[in-house]
RNA sequence: GGAGGGAUGGGAGAGUGGUUAAAUCCACCAGACUGUAAAUCUGGCGCCCGGAAGGGCUACGUAGGUUCGAAUCCUACUCCCUCCA
């Protein structure tokens, strides 16, 4: 091992290519492969850092584009940094502005130097260049911090595809020299689209430079899910065994299952709680939207053998309520539920990995647990099959 | 007793001769959401047939009438509101 640093990363088990370990942080320990919830604003929506230990939070992020906004990097920085600012003791990792190259690109101009932010808030001009988002991160004081990367949405032609991978590196490179010797851990972060040999050139190069962990970017930006899995799992076995593995973005219950099973080790994902607080909670059996008429009246929890707070103190019929009423609260306990249920999800994965039984996992978690989308297409599929039985007993 | 105003789909409320099964909002019924510009967005919402396209029926207080055509114009009635006595 290269740094003087004691590793970041610590791989403890192995079953499949799904692997367990933990993170060394100065802020403390956090085992894998873990959740972040996403605390944009330093705040993830609804919640406070009480509500985040309570639910078993390990590590959190937040963003440097939307901090350096607002309230201003300083302004944290005299706080107390990220941690003291939001009160929270635990892992911080901070994303770098990329995705909001992605996101926001209407209010962007990119180039070689950087990305040119035209504020969403006040339509001021900001320069983000590799050096600048590292310095950034600097004043925030998290644990794991991400370089400015390049990220091109699900469709984007090849040759772009190919001219982000290589900004990417070379913004790298830019990061990693002005980073120095800073005691925050910075990653690396593979582009490459759904390009096998782009991730391929993408994951070497940056290898090369020899990050304490690594980034998968730009998946689950339009592509679909087979393409995204069999992206994240060629890209993943190009990483070195002994390197944290971070999949960018991704969160859903059966993407997190199915990326650890091919070797992904962290995950962040604003998921879980957007849709939380629009209504629609995880269970067990997939999802549901507790706003809707059969849990009107339904008394006991949402989810079936839930240990959230919520679940375990109120029933059903109020949470539909409080989002019929727009109830502040629902917000917040949704939001509790929806966290806890993904980071449970990864404590019974890791057990599973460290007892060598993850493969028996993820089958009986497929069985049970049923994606919205799929949910959808069988829907149709059933209701164009008995019209044409209709249309059949007719003839 | 007199004068005036008004009755529109679950609610509020547009619409004053055809393009109106009737704007819009709410409620209601569903769906979506993946490094957060999201407590957001999309669709549906008289009844019947249809997977859909489409078709049929009923409807703007009640009953008549004028008109090729009425929520819209006329008459009567019922109810509500305001003001005067």
């Amino acid at each position: 091992m290269s740094e003087a640093r004691p590793p970041l990363f610590t791989l403890e088990a192995a079953s499949g290519s799904a692997r367990a370990g933990a993170l060394d942080t100065p802020h403390g320990r956090v085992d894998t492969p873990a959740f972040m919830p996403v605390a944009t604003q330093g705040s993830v929506k609804a919640l406070d850092s009480a509500d985040l230990a309570r639910i078993g939070a390990g590590i959190v992020l937040a963003n440097t584009y939307h901090l350096y906004l607002r309230p201003g990097v300083e302004v944290i920085g005299d706080l107390g940094g990220i941690h003291g600012f939001m009160a929270w003791d635990g892992p911080v990792l901070t994303d770098s502005g990329g995705f909001q190259g992605f996101s926001l690109e209407h209010l962007r101009e990119l180039d070689e130097e950087g990305i040119l932010f035209k504020s969403h808030l006040d339509g001021s001009l900001h320069r983000f260049t590799p050096e600048a988002v590292v310095e950034h991160q600097r004043g925030l004081g998290a644990d794991i911090v991400m370089p400015l990367d390049v990220c091109e949405p699900a469709g984007a032609d090849r040759g772009a595809v190919e001219g982000s991978v290589h900004r990417t590196l070379r913004w790298a490179r830019r990061s990693l020299d002005a980073h120095g010797g800073s005691g925050q851990a910075l990653f690396g972060i593979v582009q490459g689209g759904t390009f096998g040999d782009l991730r391929e050139v993408s994951a070497a190069e940056t290898v090369a430079m020899d990050f304490p962990g690594y980034a998968i970017g730009g998946l689950s930006v339009g592509e679909s899910k087979a393409e995204m899995y069999d992206t994240t799992g060629l890209t993943a076995r190009l990483l070195p065994d002994d390197r944290p593995r971070y999949l960018m973005g991704v969160g859903s219950p059966e993407d997190l299952v199915e990326c650890v099973a091919r070797g992904i080790d962290m995950f962040d994902c604003v998921l879980p709680t957007r849709i939380a607080r629009n209504g629609a909670l995880f269970t067990r059996s997939g999802r549901v939207n507790v706003d809707t008429s059969p849990f009107r009246t339904m008394d006991g929890p949402v989810g079936e053998s839930c240990d959230c707070y919520t679940c375990a103190t109120f029933p059903a019929g109020y949470l539909c309520h409080l989002f019929r009423a727009k109830e502040l609260l629902a917000y917040r306990l949704a939001s509790i539920h929806n966290l806890r249920f993904v980071l449970r999800l990864m404590e019974e994965m890791r057990e599973a990995i460290v007892e060598g039984r993850f493969e028996s996992f993820r089958r009986a978690f497929a069985d049970r647990f049923t994606p919205p989308d799929e949910g959808t297409r069988r829907d149709q599929k059933r209701k164009w099959l008995s019209a044409m039985e209709r249309t059949r007993a007719r003839e």
